[in-house]
DNA sequence: CAGAAAAGTTCTATGATGCAACTAATTTTG
DNA sequence: CAAAATTAGTTGCATCATAGAACTTTTCTG
């Protein structure tokens, strides 16, 4: 089931981690990649090793917020595939997102299941990274984030600033709360 | 605690998820980011609405898994301040990606906290696109994945075959398992 | 038509989470 | 300096989620 009450908070990171938060989901949507976007029930059972009913819960979760959808198999038939929706198949660069992350900093063991290539000339995709409007790379020193306040206004944070790469020194902001 | 389960797995993925993968965990990362990359528990608490013992564990498995690390405020102190690390700060293209997927899919009530802009010109970022090794933006049929099998080699997988998007029809694959 | 497989459902045991109350340090206030 | 408040937790209890196994029903195969 989804979690309630990050469904409805007025943060598109929690709405997204409402659908795709949940134990498995992600997995889920990995096995669905590596099936061209379609996948049976057992078949995503066999390759992950998840219990018949979290499945049955996931896959609920997953069709009711328009990620996937049942494919029947025959007409009027109760048996059935899912495949990925379009809005399932953007889910792409936020799976490419963790699993670059993953293999860069949590590489224990060294090993991975998917990768991800360019048709043309078989090099794996970039690390994917933020860009402007232009399609220049940004680096962390070129952002800066803006906190959207209850009454509309913005509250600007300036980001990063120098004590945080630079000592373990901390502002007096955040001594006195 | 962190799904032991998964942080194992071959998967960099499920590896990934294992860390940022349970309830709150993003959404801590995300405070962080609102605040400088550094956040104090009380503050953490008040913000995200957390628990105070849910809040512990996941600081804990956090701080165990690098992506931050504690600050004493004073020497010999109990009482510290947390702070993103850069493997915390690498988290960034993660959260953005879940952001922008959540905003575009998942927006009821169309309401976000976070922005993202250049500094350079107060334009919000673009939307995250996978691409080549030259910069180059492609699109779902400019990629096929692989899957890296028991043996080490990879099992080709084409994507995406037209009749995902084109009908519903499924091919015989499916259908004999 | 018999047997197997597919896609669930139901049951129970265990683990994770939320809430409230309590504690021990530190900091602030009078 | 003593009293009060704040911070950063810990502990106990109730509830929800998850894993695992057994069971059911529909569909497919021989």
């Amino acid at each position: 089931m989804v979690k309630k009450s990050f469904s409805n908070m007025a943060c598109s990171l929690a709405r997204a981690l409402g659908i795709i938060g949940e134990w498995w989901s992600m997995l889920i949507v990995r096995d669905f990649f590596l099936g061209n976007g379609v996948r049976r029930f057992e078949q995503l059972r066999d390759s992950l090793g998840i219990s018949r009913n979290i499945l049955t819960e996931r896959l609920k979760t997953l069709t009711e917020a328009g990620v996937i959808e049942r494919v029947p198999l025959r007409e009027g038939g109760k048996r059935c595939a899912y495949k990925l929706t379009d809005q399932g198949v953007d889910l792409m660069p936020t799976m490419v997102a963790m699993m670059q992350w993953g293999e860069k900093w949590q590489s224990e063991p060294k090993q991975r299941l998917v990768v991800v290539r360019e048709k043309a000339t078989g090099d794996e995709i970039a690390p994917l990274c933020l860009r402007n409007q232009g399609g220049e790379p940004l680096s962390m020193r070129d952002l800066y984030l803006t906190a959207v306040g209850p009454h509309g206004e913005q509250v600007v944070k300036e980001w990063p600033p120098d004590w945080i790469t630079d000592s373990d020194q901390l502002p007096a902001s955040t001594l006195k709360h």
